[in-house]
RNA sequence: GCCGAAGUGGCGGAAUUGGCAGACGCACACGACUCAAAAUCGUGCGGGCUUUGCCCUUGUGGGUUCGACUCCCACCUUCGGCACCA
């Protein structure tokens, strides 16, 4: 027998041409059904498509056309991040415009994805570089500031000179800049801010709302925002009775253990406690190095941690005792106030602190069984216990000393109970001409004045200057610079900063949801229908930085009742990373695999159903050439089974026998058909969900050997082929397709309703029983599926070996497991 | 240091509620077909042994249980995140 030959390259041409002409995966509301939004995290547009983007995009693919077999209105978008550095760098280097790059990369990378055959509705594309999508994150910008929540401070920022612009905090690893890894400096600028910290609370109890999200993104995002409880407490300063300290501290039942007190060195009252005394020179010196310093000098595990007396004095609120006032580089201002109160037994910093400059220790908290001396102590005691040596707090329990005291403050007017959060707020200014600008003009007249809602978008100027290796900035152009002032009409300038790319992918998802919408950034009644997304998917380096960005706009959002949604992402999938060799694929490790090689050589349907199959979705993947072949072999060898099956129909009528093989197969195809479901929905193991395909294809060939003279049943055989094609529709659509045509269908498999099992057709008459004598396996009896306990027992005592091993030993007990196993202990 | 995830054959991985460890695939070996090769098909494939069968085996050591990859305790290793956060 000779049938056609397998060729995925005509395959998958014809059909992904003929998805495009139909338009299959358009999607619009529809109250009747309900919707499902599946979304991967788009990509930013670098003109070139890696093993990663095959990857998010073939698992949400899958999801996507099983949910639509499953009645779901499913919506499926794709878009484009294609603001940033990259481009302009790229652009910068090769000296083209930025926009025209990124509109060539767009071209490219869209055919690539096409040729994976995923089925995305192109009529809700977005591109955040396109005037009428930027408009909306200048306008989102315009809500934030009339909010409030968009504001313009000095403050000491980070800067990456490579890029030479600022960067949020969220975007600073390790010291280093997320981008490019160089060194990130301090610097003071005036900078615009978002008031993200106002929805740290929300930010932060809100996950608990998300159970489909993975635990450790959950985890690092508490840990980012980072709340702590304790107290602000008020010291007054000795030389100087009109002002004071505030310091934050988590242990206030401490309080009577201060010895000192500790300010950063940017902290505003360093120089008039030190002015015109002689540590003046000192301290002023040691606090201009200490900003110099990068966050990664300053935090390095050997930095010294050191510290200068300032030569004044902080009034403890409680006892009235005095106590040095030092600078120290190791105190933040960016944390709580900036200023540290000194308790070094303890704190293990302090004590280390203090045990270096040889400041006193003493204890105030006591542990049961044990008594501490500050003579004798090697570290901090940070545990519990009984307060001492604190006044009238003497003998409370520290846990109750916390509230009490911080009651007592409260009450004299001297501090009160306090939140304090690690999460700052997010710096959106870029010193880069490829963003969205920030709407606003200042005017010397009316002073900083946002662009009104009927001027936007303000448009980046095309006509861009890029040679000389020089970052454009927008302060270059003066028909841009220079503008009326909206308010008075006077000469103004507008702002030349660009905003974070990070904006324009905060809200994206909902852009998608009514992406031709021109009055407001999407429709709320298209939002509202298909928001929150059910699944999301993408790269776990996003755990904090744009799953938290987009929380944060999502709940601005929601508060200003434009959306009802207070998450945005309902489930979400942090799919692994793809290694080859056991490293991530790099040129210089000359490892790379690329999403074309493997299209051209084998199909997008072996591509995608290899990295499915290689590593459940959410663990790393190793790629194997090896592998991918023999996921191909699998598709090769279901197109030969449906091809002959096919030859075989038109030859003759065949058998219309039901004999045991017909039943042995049909129960392997509704055993498939429930675990393909399972395994699909509720469980994301698209690796054994295949590989129950690929057992189903195995007993059909095994059913078409068996039947070999008698002949087959065609009615069965042509079920379970076609209920195989149908479970392989989302993992190998084309040849799905393909398949389902020649089985004589005109409409399309994806299509077609997910097929249904029959719990009838699972059941079996016998089942194999393990019997057991100490729990290990000592025979194999088979017995009538629906046989009683007693039955089970007399057949399992009866079984060969058992018997003999039985013999005069006592049986203590049985455990039986219905249709499983009898375990007969012996002694 | 703190937090999180994970350790199963030569390899990727499976075991869904505590019930036959190793599904499916890769690699390998042998066989069939062929002049030959490729493709395809078939068989075998955790380790050991005194091989009708027995013993060992899911990072290590203990525990609970008739029975543990699965639950509990302690530890080891790897990966990831945070790291002077007062």
């Amino acid at each position: 027998m000779s049938v056609k030959k397998y060729d995925s390259a005509q395959i998958e041409e014809h059909w992904q041409k003929l998805w495009e002409k139909e338009d299959s995966y358009r999607s619009e509301i529809d109250h009747s059904k309900t919707k499902y939004y599946v979304l991967e995290m788009f990509p930013y547009p670098s003109g070139k498509l890696h093993m990663g983007h095959m990857r998010v995009y073939s698992i949400g693919d899958v999801l996507a056309r099983f949910l639509r077999m499953r009645g779901y209105n499913v919506i499926h978008p794709m878009g484009w991040d294609a603001f940033g550095l990259p481009a302009e760098n790229a652009a910068i280097e090769h000296n083209v415009n930025p926009a025209r790059w990124t509109a060539r990369n767009i071209e490219h990378m869209k055919k690539q994805q096409n040729r994976l055959g995923v089925s995305y509705d192109w009529h809700r594309e977005v591109n955040t570089s396109a005037p009428d999508y930027y408009r909306w994150s200048q306008w989102l910008f315009l809500l934030m500031y009339k909010k409030g929540l968009a504001y313009k401070k000095k403050a000491s920022v980070n800067w990456c000179s490579d890029c030479a612009t600022v960067l949020a905090n969220e975007q600073v690893e390790k010291g280093l800049c997320w981008r490019c890894s160089s060194v990130v400096e301090t610097r003071e600028l005036e900078q615009w801010f978002l008031r993200i910290t106002d929805y740290a609370e929300r930010l932060l109890y809100d996950l608990d709302k998300l159970e489909d999200w993975p635990e450790r993104v959950k985890v690092m995002q508490q840990h980012w925002i980072g709340r702590s409880e304790g107290a602000e407490i008020v010291f007054k300063i000795k030389e100087f009775p009109g002002d004071e300290i505030r310091t934050f501290t988590t242990r206030p039942d401490t309080l009577f253990g201060v010895t000192y007190m500790v300010l950063a060195p940017e902290h505003p009252l360093v120089n008039r406690l030190v002015e015109g005394t002689e540590k003046e020179k000192e301290v002023l010196e040691f606090v201009s190095e200490t900003r110099q310093a990068s966050e990664i000098e300053r935090t390095a595990d050997e930095a010294p941690k050191i510290g200068l007396f300032t030569g004044r004095h902080a009034v403890n609120p409680m006892n009235g005792e005095e106590v040095p006032i030092l600078v120290g580089n190791y105190v933040l201002m960016a944390y709580g106030t900036g200023a540290v109160m000194g308790v070094p037994a303890h704190d293990q910093r302090d004590f280390e602190f203090a045990r270096k400059h040889n400041l006193p220790i003493r204890v105030v908290i006591q542990p049961e069984g044990e008594e501490l001396s500050a003579g004798s102590m090697q570290e901090a005691y940070a545990g519990e216990g009984k307060m001492v040596n604190s006044g009238t707090f003497d003998g409370l329990d520290n846990l109750q000393g916390i509230k009490k005291v911080t009651a007592y403050l409260d009450q004299q007017g001297l501090g009160r109970a306090q939140v304090t959060y690690r999460l700052r707020d997010w710096l959106i200014s870029r010193q880069r001409y490829w963003g969205a600008p920030i709407p606003i003009i200042y005017c010397d007249k009316c002073g900083t004045v946002p662009v009104p809602e009927a001027n936007l978008p303000v448009e980046l100027p095309m006509e861009v200057e890029l040679s000389g290796n020089r970052v454009p900035s927008l302060a270059q152009y003066d028909r841009f610079v220079n503008v009326k002032c909206p308010a008075c009409g006077s000469a103004a300038r507008r702002e030349t900063d660009t905003m974070d790319t990070f904006i324009c992918s905060s809200w994206y998802f909902l852009r998608y949801t009514s992406p031709h919408f021109t009055e407001a950034p999407f429709d709320s009644e298209e939002a509202n229908y298909w928001m929150p997304v059910d699944q999301y998917i993408g790269g776990i380096e996003h755990a904090v930085l744009h799953l938290l960005y987009a929380r944060f706009f999502t709940k601005v959002l929601y508060d200003a009742g434009m959306i009802n949604a207070e998450e945005p992402f309902s489930r979400l999938l942090a799919q692994g990373m793809v290694y080859k060799d056991g490293a991530k694929m790099s040129k210089s490790k000359g490892n790379v695999v690329t999403p074309d090689e493997i299209v051209e050589q084998y199909g997008a349907d072996t591509g995608r159903l290899f990295i499915l199959f290689a590593s459940p979705p959410e663990k790393d993947l190793d790629w194997s050439d090896k592998g991918v072949e023999g996921c191909h072999r699998f598709l090769r060898r279901t197109w030969r089974l449906v091809a002959e099956s096919l030859e075989q129909f038109a030859e003759g009528e065949g058998s219309f026998k039901i004999t045991e093989h017909e039943t042995t197969l049909e129960r392997h195809v509704h055993a498939a058909i429930k675990k393909v479901t399972h395994d699909i929905h509720e469980r994301f193991n698209f690796n054994t969900a295949i590989s129950a395909i690929m057992e189903l294809v195995n007993a059909t060939y095994a059913y078409r050997q068996a039947t070999n003279e008698m002949g087959q049943n065609h009615a069965v055989l042509r079920d379970s082929l076609e209920k195989t094609i149908l479970l392989l529709a989302p993992f190998a659509p084309h040849l799905a397709e393909e398949s389902w045509h020649q089985m004589g269908h005109r409409e399309s498999v994806h299509k077609q309703g997910w097929p249904g099992y029959d719990p009838e057709k699972l059941v079996v008459d016998e089942v194999e029983v393990v019997v057991q004598i100490n729990g290990k396996v000592r025979g194999r009896i088979t017995v009538p599926f629906e046989c009683t306990e007693e039955e089970l027992i007399e057949k399992a005592r009866e079984g060969e070996r058992i018997g003999e091993l039985l013999e005069g030993k006592d049986v203590v007990k049985i455990v039986t497991v219905p249709g499983k196993l009898v375990n007969i202990v012996i002694r």
